[in-house]
DNA sequence: CGCGGCTAGATTGTATGCAAGAACTGAGAG
DNA sequence: CTCTCAGTTCTTGCATACAATCTAGCCGCG
């Protein structure tokens, strides 16, 4: 059975948590039904990794934390499981997903698959008004400062690039998949690589669409490895996040079901 | 604004009712959850198009139609949701989704995306073992009658030889797919080819993966535009549907929201 | 006659509470 | 020392009830 392993490195439980109450208020602030006021919160405290990976979910905590009851929780909860960021386990509640190199193979082979089509399709249909917007976007990305301002505005160029396509269930998909291994996109190993996103941009612009997917399918590929290697290094010392015990963060028992 | 089409030809409101009557009587039979009674129900009722697309879902009277509360309900209808057969409008409530040309072609273009890709991968890896259940699943496909065990039988064996390829979200986004667009395949239009089939399984059988994943390709462009002329023909009489004016099977008021 | 605001009804969103069932704990037998 | 089994605790699943919001119909005004 493969090993699981948490993508935070040093982070203790209190700063966690504080991060955690922070993603709530924020969320707080804007006027938002309790449903998504959970979804939001959930969504950004797992992907930032201030729900580590494996943490169990437990309702009536949840819903202490809110302020609110188990009825928005169940359906948030409900909605991050088909994000695919939390997984249930039939009478054993939900947890936060745990990814493995199998995993991680998977979701790169399949974003190369959509990725590369979605270039395809996009590129012959690019506006001078659409390379407008995505100049914008990418100088943005430029600019923008490692970590979190950075994924969004990567975030933000290529699915602005793949919403060209017209093809609301494509660019789902991309995101979705994108969303599911973006807390491994956090990890020291993989700080930006600015000239792929150079070198890719230059394609599209040139209208070169097979060129685009082919960079893009080497870049992912890469980044596979990159992160298997990052997995199978730090299994060894995955242990000693384990020993948070807040309410919240704890983990289950470590037992997985056969699929 | 494209126009939605119910792929309802004749049916009566009167039938409709009857065969929604007969669903949910199979399914309170066995011993369910209430959440998964009317999650299998709805499910069934809306690929049978006992529901017709456009229908608007009142929790309040689904509730009463499953002898439940509406918390289950509620919960059955996010799950579908996120299969893509009903959409959900803020504070607007529930409806059965309505597919268009576009989204047609759109499905069609990721099944043969996603599918071509899962047999290449599949096709190596096949074992004798897996050989030998895949000819019983094709035997039962053959030998199954046309309609819904048809469809049943096939969903067997294709999913079984995709499963080959070990991938849970490829496997799951394909059925994904293959059901938004489940109501479809039940048009007169488009009763079975059998030679497709047969020749698709010589080709893995003989171990030729490019071979099939042409087939494939080639067979579902085919069925999109069996489906997308068979709308525009339908397009025109549609009207009459909307008359059906049932408590629960009514239409909405006609608006669709800007994407 | 058409249009816009307003009230009443309908419908969704949420809270509380209870019951059924699973998972854990510990004691006793082998 | 290990395994089994019952009691206890925890968690989920559901029903009822209330609050917030939207929709539709009506009335008054232009």
């Amino acid at each position: 059975m493969p090993q699981k392993i948490t993508p935070i490195g040093q982070a203790t439980a209190e700063s966690r948590k504080a991060q955690l109450d922070r993603i709530i208020a924020t969320n707080v602030a804007r006027q938002l039904t309790a449903q998504d006021l959970v979804l939001n919160s959930m969504r950004e405290a797992i992907l930032t990794a201030a729900l580590p990976p494996g943490t169990r979910l437990r309702q009536e905590k949840l819903a202490e934390l809110f302020g609110t009851s188990r009825i928005p929780v169940r359906e948030a909860l409900r909605a991050l499981e088909y994000e695919g960021l939390v997984t249930s386990m039939p009478r054993r509640g939900f947890t936060v997903t745990e990814l493995d190199a199998d995993d991680i193979e998977e979701v790169y082979d399949l974003r190369v698959l959509l990725e590369s089509h979605a270039v395809r399709l996009a590129v012959p249909l690019i506006t001078d008004e659409d390379l407008q917007i995505l100049e914008g976007l990418y100088a943005r990305m430029v600019k923008a400062p490692s970590g979190d301002e950075q994924l969004a505005a990567r975030e933000g160029f290529y699915s602005r690039l793949y919403t060209i396509t017209g093809r609301p269930r494509l660019v789902a998909q991309i995101s979705r998949l994108r969303q599911e291994i973006a807390r491994s996109l956090r990890w020291p190993t993989l700080q930006h690589a600015p000239e792929h996103h150079e070198r890719f941009f230059e394609a599209i612009k040139a209208g070169d669409a097979e060129g685009a997917a082919a960079l893009l399918a080497s870049h992912y590929r890469r980044v596979a490895i990159l992160i298997r290697r990052y997995l199978r290094d730090a299994s060894a010392k995955d242990r000693v996040t384990m020993a948070t015990a807040d309410a919240i963060t704890d983990h289950p028992t470590r037992r997985r079901q056969a699929k």
